[in-house]
Formats: C-alpha cells, sequence, structure tokens
DNA sequence: TCTGGGGTCCTAGGACCC
DNA sequence: TCTGGGGTCCTAGGACCC
C-alpha cells in the first residue's frame, strides 16, 4: 500500500495563489498576527530552517523570523484544495484510498511496481493543484505511513517487514508513529529506547505500564506491525467541538455565558448537519496557562433541537465553571448517537482506531 | 516564552447491580 | 470484624494525531 502525503500542504497553498511568496519564509497561523495568542499551523521550509514548525506560539516564531511573511489560517481553501487532491487520488485505476486528514491519505493498490504507482500519482496530484507529495511505500499502514517521511520532499521510499530492523531498529522510539514524548519517557523508564528494544520487550511488562490494549499495541509498533488492509468506508464522526482562546481572558459570567451561546450554536448546527441526535455535552475551559478541566454530562435524553444543545451548554456552564476565575479557552463538544446499521450484513461504516 | 482547533481512542476509578 | 466476584455504565483525564 501506498501512504500519501503533502509536502507543506498548507503553505504551498498559500504560495499557489502568492506566487510571489515563493522561496520566502512562510508563516501560517491564527488570524495572522504575530503578536496575537495564537499557533503557527504550518510553515513553508524557508521558515522551518530557521526553526520555525507547527505548534509553536505565533509570538516565537516572530521573535525567530521577524521578517517573515505571516498569514491567517483559510480553512476552506485548504479544504477546496484537499478535495481536489482526493479527487485526483481516486481516479487512479485500482485503487482503495483512506482519507487520514486535509493532507494525508492511504491508498491501497495491487501492483508489481509501487514505485511506478508512486510515480504516477505524484505527477497527477502535480498536474491537478499544482502540489507536490510524497509516497511511503509499505507492506502494512505503519511501514508505508513511516516510509513517507524517508521520501520528503517529493521522493518516495520502500519500507516493508525486510528493511524494518536495518532502517527503524536503532532509531528513538518517538519515531513511531502514536509513541509521543510521553509514552516514549515511560518505555524509556522501563528500559526502552530504541524500536528494537521495544520489539524485544516482553509483553507482560508492557501490558503492565501501559494496559491491556495499548501495551500489546506499542510492542507490535516496535516490530513495524500495523493494519494490512486500506478501509475507504465513509467517515462517520463521533462528534464535533468548536473551541476558541479569547485574546482577553473572560471576566464575567456574562462574557462566559455569551461565549458558550456562541460556541454551542455552531456546535449544534455541525451535528444538526449530520442529523444525529447529541447524547453527550462537554465543556472545556482553560483558566490559566496549563491548567484546563473538561466538564461533561450526558443530556437527560438524545436531542436534534439546538436551542436544547444550547441550553444544556449553559447549564453546565452555571454549575461546574469555577466562579471568579478568569477563563482563557473555553470549548464546547457534542458527541452524537451512532447511525443505526440499517443493513446487518454490511454493518454501519464506522472506522475506529483499526 | 508562550503555548490553536479539530479530532480519535484508552485507562482508571466510582457507582450500581446481581 | 471483615468484608466475593463479575459485569455495566459513567465521568474525568491522558495521550496522540493532523
Amino acid at each position: 500500500m501506498l501512504h500519501v502525503d503533502l509536502d507543506q500542504f498548507i503553505a504551498a497553498v498559500e504560495v499557489l495563489r502568492h506566487p510571489e511568496l515563493a522561496g520566502r519564509p512562510v508563516v501560517i497561523g491564527g488570524r495572522g498576527d504575530p503578536t496575537e495568542r495564537a499557533v503557527v499551523s504550518t510553515a513553508s521550509y524557508e521558515a522551518r530552517a530557521f526553526g520555525v514548525g507547527s505548534g509553536m506560539p505565533m509570538k516565537i516564531a516572530a521573535r525567530k523570523l521577524p521578517d517573515a511573511v505571516f498569514l491567517p489560517v483559510d480553512a476552506a481553501a485548504y479544504e477546496a484544495a484537499s478535495a481536489v487532491v482526493m479527487a485526483t487520488l481516486r481516479e487512479q485505476p485500482g485503487v482503495v484510498v483512506e482519507v487520514l486528514g486535509w493532507d494525508e491519505a492511504f491508498l491501497g493498490v495491487v501492483t508489481d511496481d509501487p514505485e511506478s504507482v508512486a510515480r504516477r500519482v505524484q505527477a497527477a496530484v502535480l498536474a491537478a493543484t499544482g502540489l507536490h507529495c510524497s509516497v511511503g511505500i509499505g507492506d502494512n499502514k505503519v511501514r508505508a505511513k513511516i516510509a513517507t517521511g524517508f521520501g520528503k520532499p517529493a521522493g518516495s521510499y520502500r519500507l516493508t517487514a525486510d528493511t524494518w530492523f536495518p532502517v527503524m531498529g536503532e532509531r528513538p522510539t518517538r519515531e513511531l508513529w502514536g509513541v509521543g514524548a510521553k509514552v516514549s519517557a515511560r518505555l524509556a523508564g522501563l528500559g526502552v529506547r530504541t524500536v528494537a528494544e521495544l520489539a524485544a520487550h516482553p509483553e507482560a511488562g508492557l501490558v503492565a505500564e501501559f494496559g491491556p490494549r495499548m501495551g500489546p499495541w506499542y510492542g507490535g509498533l516496535g516490530r513495524g506491525d500495523g493494519p494490512g488492509v486500506v478501509d475507504d468506508s465513509p467517515w462517520v464522526a463521533r462528534g464535533h467541538s468548536h473551541e476558541t482562546t479569547y485574546q482577553q481572558n473572560l471576566t464575567t459570567p456574562e462574557q462566559v455565558a455569551e461565549a458558550i451561546r456562541v460556541l454551542a450554536a455552531a456546535v449544534a448546527e455541525d451535528t444538526e448537519a449530520e442529523e444525529r441526535p447529541v447524547v453527550r455535552l462537554t465543556l472545556k475551559v482553560r483558566y490559566a496557562p496549563f491548567v484546563t478541566k473538561v466538564y461533561g454530562g450526558k443530556l437527560p435524553e438524545p436531542t436534534r433541537d439546538r436551542d436544547t444543545v444550547i441550553a444544556a451548554a449553559l447549564d453546565l456552564a452555571v454549575h461546574r465553571i469555577e466562579p471568579g476565575r478568569e477563563v482563557r479557552l473555553l470549548g464546547v463538544r457534542a458527541e452524537m448517537a451512532l447511525p443505526t446499521p440499517t443493513d446487518p450484513e454490511t454493518r454501519t461504516p464506522v472506522r475506529g482506531r483499526w
């Protein structure tokens, strides 16, 4: 299978419509104002060379690169570009396409020459959109996904069971897809630092540390194990959320209530579009840097009514948000009932964590 | 130095039931 | 005084990804 990943996707879309920015450091984030509370969504390769990257506060980016071009996030533009990319992938003969995000997809294809397929895909995407992509080739999703990193930019790389340990064995566990800073630190506590060490570690030890599901999963990651089937069944969202970081903290109950109304209405609009009832609501509140609380609750009964959703969110806010504290970020999330399967043979197309 | 917004899934622990 | 075992449901929190 193939993993296709667009190179510096958001920055590339911006350069396409602002050709004069080609070759310049471009940083996209928030409203495009580097003095505001916001973080970098994507930086162009020219900006990354100066240490600016995704997730970095815009203020820090501006300090490192005061002369960079700062642009606001334009989600609609990226969605439109993404739709053309995915349509182009689906046009390739004999492929099954599983979309992972705006700029990523797995392609299932039976072929003796995956490198040729990769070149065809890259040429087709470039012709249709003007965007470059990198391609990972692997015998499962984990290997294909990791392979893509070795193919960047605009190239391809193949990683299989035969080459897994020579290529990945001595690398830190942090480079595995699904192993972040926390898990790699906990693994180090077990004496596991490299991919090969993870592969060789007794499963019982991983289960004791990470639980009955995650333990075996991490052990498998060390060996490059992963699902071997690309699944193109339609995406079914579990829920929808909206959150906002306020440039000035909210200080009064009235300000909080108004913000909740805005966020809950946006969430209700999302769920209405899916025609599925809301079963659970969650409020996320950041009172100060690093102090984030989540308050949740099941609704008395599932509802599709937006006023009921808004009222429930306000109710949570009144009862749970700590009075007298400044609120820096608010989020409202609604979880929806899964659609009922109509055909017991085909089941509801629901894609989980594999 | 200052930390977005949109998602997914897993784990732990309490409440409750038989 | 010492106190089962198994199961489900629920909430809060954690971790990861793009």
